[in-house]
DNA sequence: AGCACGCCGACT
DNA sequence: GTCGGCGTGCTC
């Protein structure tokens, strides 16, 4: 890999997925020594040596293909610093983070097109009158020229057909086209329309006033601009305390400095409110990108990002990546969220990658959150970025009163609903004042399992290590893998009759206060209720609206929405989600109570919050009743320190998945064994994941601990090069730095 | 994406 | 036989 290189590995496109993986090139002598990983070059390609350009992925000293099938490059593309250079940049950090290949941390940079030429809108139009037409597929027909009359019969009946039709639904190849325009009988028309997204027609109404506590941190930030200084700041403001506003005026500052703005959301927390107030202020200078949108329309947003078009990008850990020719401020709301970790190779943290393009753009990052992550608030702490607190709720509203129920007390004393006595005698309470309730169950999995009564076996996926649930009264379906199988009559294990169906937990709760309060309205929010576009906003602004008094749901309730009418939120279980094997199973309940209990009294009239649980005295739960995140996160990070886990120390998963649980642990084993002749001191497993088996794939996993990231990459590196040369048969390793979900 | 190759029916 | 249409597969 040093200068002199005779090969070098390029990848033509990254746009178009046919093509994505490395071709060689021969470096000719007077290139030798100025071309290196990341150049972009002009290559000659396929039968006709058509020119392209590509990035040069790697350098390679031997081939293994035969001399006289290697082309030569044909020089570097010319040109100054542009985004695209920005963009390799920001790849290779990717790469050398958090692993995977150089095209790979391409594609997530550089936005895919959905076509070729998306900007390029073909159509086919009619050039002939309708007889000629007819009278031209009736002699493809004569010579059995299926394709050119199926297009021809088509164009008799439509003036203008979208290449796409004819590509699509006719099934005809774009030769056919072509031949079709050469008889005359029509010519194909380009036009370069943007698909935009449709706008929202939202008005801000009244100008917000500032309390102290924001205008302080509008005022410091902005006098930091001002002088020039970027930085990296932490808003750690309770729910309600007006972090929007905060970022719209951050946002306006920034415009008018003549630059852009990216406004960074969790994926699920598109909320509509939030949406509106920035398009009421920048009208069509903002645009969003959201997850429906099919991959042409996002090239679209990132022409007209780069042509200047607009100044604000709203979207998930993508829209990082929004060419903008001069950010100047990238924002990241609730920045705990786990969403801004991506699932996939390469598995990069969006906090951390904002980091890099800021210092490499010279933008400033303004993270805000309730409950930050505990990564942001040790940085906060050590001085290395800006802490603002704000306390204060920006609507006046007050802070709800929080309780915790001991559900073994209720049960001791024979109560055994899932309702204790106090959360009754409440709902009881704002059922009669007409006020609103929202349960919360942060209950994962189990929805629909069936198991036997008779010997507690629960039907399983055969090619996953999770329970099928059941669907419309006699399928199961696998949520992991989409297998189907009809429900047995018998338990397979005992031949009992008796199988039983576990109810959503939602839904049980929902059934119970239907009997509890038949009068009542109830809406139901999880993944059952939502699966259907557009079901998660309508039953939100249903429940806005006042049709229903009880809102029951999962975590997805609980994700930044105001309704100022509801006045007690019940959390039923509050300790289901610390007992999952997980390093970060505290933090997360942390988050989600705290969250739910900050929905009560949003406001004018006092809220209350009932926190129902079997483990009254763990720290994660006791604090975020109080919603004291400080005493918390002392707590969770002496935890971290000497469990050794991050952010007190940094830690690399590596994932094993095959198909042969023996290969795949020998392979896991001897992986430990290179790590550790490597010099790795704290190295832990092999041991099967969590969830041991999915669609046929065995996994382990192999944990390693160090305080240097550069350690880990070192890692990382050498099991890919042991890995290169190991027989892999079917299976794949992963790498995942920092972890936020243990597989 | 583009281009060659090979298959298949039509026509001098 | 040869010619041209049309799908398929490869491109360093």
């Amino acid at each position: 890999m040093e200068k002199g290189s005779k090969y070098a590995d390029v990848i033509i496109d990254v746009s178009i997925d046919k093509l994505d993986r490395p071709f060689s090139y021969r470096i000719p002598e007077r290139l030798s020594g100025i071309i290196c990983a990341g150049s972009r070059v002009r290559i000659p390609f396929g039968a006709g040596n058509t020119e392209k350009k590509g990035y040069v992925t790697a350098l390679r000293d031997t081939v293994d293909l035969e001399e006289d099938k290697i082309k030569d490059i044909l020089g570097i593309v010319e040109g100054s610093v542009t985004a695209q250079d920005v963009s390799f940049e920001i790849a290779s950090y990717i790469r050398e983070t958090y692993g995977g290949t150089l095209s790979q941390a391409l594609k997530v940079v550089i936005p895919a097109k959905a076509k070729a030429k998306p900007i390029e809108l073909k159509t086919l139009v009619r050039k002939m009158e309708r007889e000629q037409i007819l009278a031209l597929a009736d002699e493809a027909f004569r010579r059995k020229q299926t394709a050119k009359e199926k297009v021809l019969r088509a164009l008799a009946e439509n003036e203008r057909i979208p290449n796409s039709w004819i590509t699509g639904k006719l099934g005809v190849s774009s030769q056919t086209v072509a031949s079709v325009v050469k008889s005359g009988a029509a010519y194909l028309e380009t036009s370069s329309e943007y698909r935009k997204p449709a706008i929202a027609d939202i008005r801000e109404s009244e100008p917000v006033s500032l309390n102290d506590g924001q205008n302080r941190i509008v005022s410091s930030i902005c006098s930091d601009l001002d002088a020039g200084l970027r930085g990296t700041y932490l808003i750690h403001g309770v729910t309600g305390s007006g972090k929007t506003e905060v970022y719209l005026r951050l946002a306006q500052k920034t415009l008018l400095m003549g630059k852009q703005v990216i406004f960074l959301i969790p994926e699920i927390a598109l909320t509509y409110q939030t949406l509106a107030r920035f398009y009421g202020k920048f009208g069509d200078r903002v645009s969003v990108l959201n997850s429906s949108m099919t991959p042409g329309e996002r090239f679209d947003q990132c022409e007209r990002a780069k042509n200047g078009d607009i100044d604000i990008i709203i979207g998930p850990r993508s829209a990082l990546f929004t060419p903008f020719p001069n950010t100047g401020l990238v924002i990241m709301d609730e920045e705990h969220e786990a969403s801004y970790k991506s699932e996939s190779t390469p598995k990069y943290h969006a906090r951390e990658v904002a980091k890099k393009i800021c210092e490499i753009s010279g933008a400033s990052l303004v993270m805000g959150s309730a409950t930050p992550s505990l990564e942001s608030y040790t940085a906060a702490l050590s001085g290395e970025i800006k802490l603002f607190e704000l306390n204060e709720r920006a609507g006046g509203g007050e802070l709800a009163q929080t309780e915790i129920i001991d559900l073994r007390k209720e049960l001791s004393l024979g109560n055994r609903s899932m309702f204790s006595r106090r959360l009754k005698a409440l709902m009881d309470e704002k059922i009669s004042k007409g006020e609103q309730i929202m349960l919360f169950l942060n209950r994962r999995g189990f929805s629909g399992q069936i198991s036997c009564r008779e010997c507690g076996k629960v039907m399983m996926c055969p090619h996953c290590e999770v329970p099928m649930s059941l669907h419309s009264g006699s399928r199961l379906i696998c949520h992991y893998c989409g297998e189907v199988t009809e429900k047995p009559d018998t338990c397979p294990s005992c031949g009992s009759k008796y199988l039983a169906a576990i109810k959503a937990g939602t839904e049980q709760v929902e059934d119970r206060i239907r009997k509890m309060y038949p009068d009542v309205k109830t809406l139901r929010m999880d993944k059952d209720t939502t699966s259907e576009k557009g079901a998660y906003d309508r039953i939100l602004s249903s429940f806005s609206n006042g049709e229903a008094q009880i809102l029951i749901g999962t975590q997805m309730i609980v994700k930044g929405h105001d309704f100022p009418n509801v006045t007690l939120v019940g959390i039923l279980v509050a300790d289901l989600s610390l007992g999952v094997p997980d390093y970060r199973a505290s933090e997360r309940t942390f988050q989600l109570i705290a969250q739910a209990a900050g929905r009560a009294g949003r406001g004018v009239k006092p809220g209350n919050a009932v926190i129902q649980t079997y483990q009254p005295d763990s720290y994660a739960i006791v604090c975020a009743a109080q919603q004291d995140y400080g005493k918390f996160y002392e707590e969770e990070m002496a935890y971290r320190e000497s469990a050794g886990y991050p952010p007190a120390t940094h830690l690399l998963a590596l994932q094993l998945f095959g198909q042969d649980e023996k290969k795949t642990s020998l392979l896991a084993s001897d992986l430990r064994d290179v790590i550790k002749s490597y010099g790795a001191k704290k190295v832990l497993g092999p041991a099967p994941a969590n969830i041991a088996k999915v669609k046929d794939y065995y996994r382990y996993v192999i944990y390693i601990k160090s305080p240097e990231v550069s350690e880990l990459t070192g890692i990382r590196t050498v099991s890919e090069e042991y890995l290169e040369n190991a027989d892999m048969n079917g299976m794949f390793v992963q790498f995942d730095l920092d972890p936020v979900n243990q597989i």
